[in-house]
This record gives C-alpha cells, structure tokens and sequence, in this order.
RNA sequence: GGGCCUGUAGCUCAGCUUGGACAGAGUGCUGGACUUCUAAUCCAGUGGUCAAGGGAUCGAAGCCCUUCGGGCCCGCCA
C-alpha cells in the first residue's frame, strides 16, 4: 500500500491517546510535514487542545508523543515534538519502501474508490462543426478528457459525450458561403476541410455580409431551410458538417482524446425530446407565457431577483432561443426522460474503444449513455447560462441527478501572438474570435511543436530510424501541448504566446517525459528485471527516501483530484515525481552501485518510479516515449 | 447598475477548499557540474509590505468586511 497507511496508522493512533489521555474530541489534521528537517508527517493537535486544556501547544504534543512512544506502530519510526507545539513523525522508511515498492508494480496501482461506480456523464469539446478546432478549444478538450480519465482512475463509470451543435447560425455562414458566396466545395491543395472552411470560407463570408446585404439575406434562408430535416439545404449542410467533424476528431485523436459518443443538435430539435421537455416545463410551472410587456407571447423563465432579466426560451415567432436547446440535451444526458434515439458504429478509436453517434434512424441498436452525474465542460463565460440550466434540472428533482458545470477562465493571445495575426493590441492581450480569424489552431501549434520535438530528437538519438523519431516528436508535442493546458488552475486565464509554448525546459511535459526516458535508459541497459522480495533497508539517502515517499502519494492525489474536479492536481503530481526522479538521477548511481544488492534495490526504485509515472502521466492523456 | 473570476518574486504561476513551524516552483539574470545511467538535466546565488485597509483569532497569503486595479457575463445572437 501507500503513504496512505502511515498517515492513517499515525491519525488512529492519535486518535485513540486522545481518548484514553481524556482530552476533548478534536478535528486535528494529519499532514505531511511541511520541511523535511521536521520529519514526514505532523500532526496539529496540540494547538487545537491549547485553549480548552489551558496548556501550551507543545506540553499536549509532549503528552501524546510520551504515549505515542509506548506503541509506534508498523510505520513510525520516530516522534519527536517541535518548540513550536507540532507533533513530527519520521517513518519507518524500510517498511513503507517495501510497501510503496510493492504495490507500485500492481496493474491498478493510484486507483483509489471515490466513485463507487457510479454512473458520470462527462461532455466537452462541442465545437461548432464549421471550422477547425483552436488552442481555445484544446483547453475544453483537454480539461474534459483529463477530468474523465482522473474520474475514471477514481471508480467512476465514465461516458464521454461530444456535442455537435449542426444547426446553428454558425454553419449556415459556410453553407451561404458554398452555395452563394463562390467558394469551391475542394480546399485548394491539401488543406485539410475544417481549417478551409474556418480560416477561408467563414472568415471571409461573415467579412463580406456587411458589404452585401444580399448575402446576409441568404443566411437567414439558409438556416430555415437547415432546420427542415429534409431539405435539400439540409442534406448539403449534413454532408459539409459531418467533414468538418470528421477533420476536427482527428485533431482530437492525435491529442489523444476520445469519446463514447457524438450527440447531434440536428437530431435533438427533430426528435420528441424538445415538446416534452417543453410541457414538463409548463406543466411544472418552470416556464411561463408573457402576456404582457416586452416579452409578450415569449415564453420565459421567471427571475428571481428584481436586476435580472427574465430569460426567454421561446421566441415570439415560436422559435426556440440557444438555452432552451440546452435543455433537453441536459434531460437527455442524466436519463430523466425515455431516450428518442437509436445508435451506430461511427468509428474506432484507440484502445478499441468505439464511438458512436445518435440516430434517429432505427438501427435497432439501442444503448445508454446517461449518467446519475452529468459534468458539462464549457468556459465560464457561460456560467450564467449554466446556472439557469443547473436550477431547471433541480426543479425536475429527479431522485440522485446531478447537474454540474465545470467552468474555466479562457485562452487569449499574447500581445506578440496577436501581432503576427495582424493585430496591434498595444502590448495587451486578447480574446480570440473565430469570426475575425483571431485564433491558432491546434494542427498548427502541434505541427510547429512537432518540427522543434523532432529536430531535438534527432540531435539526442541519431541512430533512431525516422518513423521513431517522427513518433517521439509527436508524442512530446502532444505532451507539451497537453501539459500547458492544465497545469493552471481552471480559474486563471491562459495567455498563449507561440514563442513560449516552443520552450520545453523546466515546468513541462517534455521535462517530466524526459525523466522517464532517463528511467527508462538505467532499466534497460541493467538487462535484467530486478527482484523485489529484497530488503530496502539501503535505500537511505534523502534522494531515494524522497523518491519512494512521491512514488507512495499517488491514490492520494487521485483521490483529491477526483473529488475537486481539478485536473492540475495530477498535473502537480507529475511534476514532483519528475523533480524527485531527476534529483536522484543526478546524485545516485544506479548501475555503478557499489553491491548487487545495492544495484538490485535501486533498480527496483526506478522501476517503481517509471510505472508509477506512465500511470500518471496516462491520466493526463500523455504518452512516455523510452527514448527522447 | 448587478453577477462570476482574478491580484503572491522582473515575468508565468503553486500554496487559499480544511488558518499554524523561516511564503514555494518555473522562467529570467549570475556562477558551477557532461572521458560518468541521455545536460529537454542537476546544484548554488539573485529576487516577495502575499493589491491596500480594517476585523475576529494565541496565530492570517489563507477566514469576514471595505476599498482599489484587471478580465468576463448580463440580446426575441449562438
């Protein structure tokens, strides 16, 4: 097992002086020691009993510590009661070596039951499919699918959904642009088709409606004709939407995302879903009709407070407005309501899991997946419609359903980033617009990243063959990518800056992948698989206690990251694992050791630390290449 | 006007949920370590009135209040 056991034996052992010393029942905490010059693990109890005993900190500390001493127990080594009023433990590093090393090599090992298997629904990505997906998106993408895949290491029942907003606004812009604006339906050269139709054809299309207002009178045709399922309009705007999704999951595979299943909008508005949400609603009282006023023959929802508006579901026209789609998808996700689809084979992704889409098609396949928990990732620019979302599904008070946003502050530019789009922003930042072309795409940092990882590669390993090389630089591309998006908390803003997300040295995902290539390289040219059922007794200098002490943190790591929804945390995790590894690279020998037995144990150390990494590093979706 | 987020080293950020021992990283800058298990590394130095003020507490970067600065959201757009 883990750290895990020493800090429970140390809090049930304190618990239990405690009682028998007769002191009042206290919340104290067990933590791990904050320098390493006071141990491994302190305990807060004597100043939580200071007051109610009248005592000085360090006499309660003293008092427990005496008791402490009687029996220590099979992880405390020492105890020791600092001036301050801490009660200090060192561990038993033989017995926790032997029982973090142990359980490290065990296939599930960081798992830790948070969930309970319980079913969760997690959706992100939902990118318009009318253009390619941009470094803004790849922080929903990322976000989710680490989120999903921590969950998942947690005893969750995860289904990942991916929401395809097919008939909106959005894609009748390229579609006017095809049919009126003269845009060929073929990208010229090999231009992949979302890029085209985001960095050509809808750029220059919304450019142009200012000028011709003939054009802007189309889109207004063009989506009423999208909206009719059966159009020809429809069918066209089908096809050109189904390419651009096809080209913007590659971009999501090559990061190394996947998904259970693709929702289309298209299919919801078409089905039942939305009139029966829609007299649930009425009928509950959720929603009313105005009769008066500037929203008359809307349906709303009422607010509560006296400053914000009512919110309008149905416009006056009997057109439902963005929210309200929102809605039934949401009903949908957490199974309230009895599901109007049907489901096919849309492709295999890696791991041979299968996505599949909706259809409203009897394939006579039908499946599920909804969730108790629904987790919707989308910036936090939409939190208030969230909230709105969140409060509706309370009111439906389906027994154990759990609506939840996972919000996060965006992704700008760089002031410099910004200047080579062809916009002076005066040293300021700044959000980025699809419409005005002011964005990067994910192909094209992963591509610039790409030529940078393999040049290095290459410099590093020039005996490697190229279709080595090319897949080390991709998997550290990736890597870099990935990492940057979420070692940040959700609640800061991310500044992209070309240039800087080119630097791979310090605290990145190359610097922790590099660290496993080290451990890599020890392992194999010892030639031989080391022999665990030893003593650890040797492995006693700082570098290596620290190193099985970070190896012994994992589950817990998992388990708070789980339960706060915050990826950074295994990303934090990561990265001390890399520093303690590289600290003890650079101070101990392992090959060169100077006994068998000495070669043995480290060995074992760095076998425990490589398949505690790859673990790791697989909850944030990035690979650990043996050579870089 | 209302709501959400944010302010910690020159720069980018941890730490704040759950108050406690001299406030930590990366980067930058200065210097050092490759005939050695890969230097995408390591080691040392440099650098901070934790935005400001007040409050409760034995104790505050953290909790409460006020103020100031920055970002975002408040449409019969999506």
């Amino acid at each position: 097992m883990t750290l895990r056991l020493l800090f429970e034996e140390i809090r049930s052992n304190i618990q239990k002086i405690s009682n028998d010393l007769g002191y009042p029942t206290v919340e104290f905490d067990i933590s791990e020691a904050s320098k390493p010059e006071f141990g491994d693990v302190s305990c807060n109890i004597g100043f939580l009993l200071a007051k109610p005993l009248k005592k000085r900190p360090s006499e309660i500390s003293e008092s427990v510590a005496n008791e402490y001493q009687k029996h220590k127990g099979e992880f405390v080594s020492k105890i020791t009661v600092h001036p301050s009023g801490y009660l200090n433990f060192v561990a038993n590093y033989e017995t926790l070596a032997r029982s973090v090393m142990q359980s490290s090599t065990e296939q599930n090992y960081g798992q830790f039951n948070v969930g309970n298997n319980t079913k969760i629904v997690v959706e992100h990505t939902s990118v318009n499919p009318n253009k390619a997906l941009h470094i803004g998106h790849v922080r929903n993408i990322i976000i989710g699918d680490t989120v999903a895949r921590i969950l998942h290491k947690a005893c969750y029942d995860v289904q990942v959904l991916n929401y395809v907003d097919d008939s909106g606004l959005q894609v009748a812009d390229i579609i006017v642009g095809f049919k009126y604006g003269g845009f060929a339906k073929e990208p010229l050269q090999n231009q992949k088709f979302d890029h085209y139709c985001g960095d050509v054809v809808y750029v220059s299309i919304t450019e142009r409606y200012e000028k011709e207002p003939s054009l802007a009178e189309k889109r207004a045709i063009v989506l009423k004709e999208l909206e009719e399922g059966s159009s020809e309009m429809a069918k066209f705007g089908d096809e050109i939407t189904r390419r651009v999704l096809e080209e913007q999951l590659k971009t999501c595979w090559r990061l190394g995302v996947t998904y259970d299943c693709l929702n289309f909008e298209s299919q919801i508005v078409r089905s039942r879903l939305w009139t029966t949400v829609l007299e649930k609603m009425k009928s509950m009282g959720i929603i009313y009709l105005e009769n008066e006023g500037k929203n008359v023959g809307c349906w709303v929802i009422k607010s509560d407070s006296e400053v914000e508006e009512d919110k309008i579901l149905i416009r006056s026209n009997g057109i439902a407005t963005y929210i309200a789609k929102d809605i039934p998808y949401a009903t949908w996700k957490l199974g309230i309501l009895e599901d109007p689809f049907y489901y096919k084979h849309y492709a295999m992704q890696k791991n041979d899991r299968i996505l599949w889409e909706t259809t409203l098609e009897n394939t006579g396949t039908k499946l599920n997946f909804t969730g108790d928990t629904v987790i919707t990732v989308i910036d936090s620019r939409q939190s208030r419609l969230q909230k709105i979302i969140t409060k509706i599904i309370s009111d439906f008070k389906s027994k154990g359903k759990q609506y939840t946003h996972l919000g996060y502050e965006s992704v700008t530019l760089s002031s410099d980033t910004a200047k080579t789009l062809n916009l002076e922003t005066g040293g300021k930042s700044v959000q980025m617009s699809g419409r005005k072309g002011l964005y990067v795409n994910a192909d094209y940092v992963l591509d610039i990243l790409g030529v940078k990882t393999y040049e290095e590669a290459k410099k590093r390993n020039p005996e490697l063959d190229e279709v080595t090389l090319v897949k080390i630089a991709e998997q550290v591309a990736v890597g870099a990518l990935r990492y940057s998006m979420i070692k940040q908390d959700l609640d800061k803003i991310i500044t992209f800056d070309m240039a800087e997300s080119l630097s791979l040295e310090g605290d990145t995902g190359p610097y922790i992948q590099y660290a496993h290539a080290r451990s890599m390289r020890i392992l194999e040219k010892a030639g031989k698989t080391p022999d665990f059922n030893v003593s650890f007794d040797n492995l006693n200098t700082e570098h290596e206690r620290n190193l099985v002490k970070t190896i012994g943190k994992f589950d817990m790591h998992v388990e708070d990251s789980a339960k706060n929804l915050s990826p950074k945390m295994i990303a934090r995790y990561c990265y001390d694992l890399a520093v303690s590894f590289n600290s003890f690279y650079e101070h101990i020998k392992v090959l060169t050791a100077e006994s068998p037995e000495m070669i043995n144990a480290r060995l074992c150390l760095v076998w425990s630390f490589k398949e505690t990494l790859v673990k790791a590093l697989s909850l944030l979706g990035i690979d650990a290449p043996a050579r870089m």
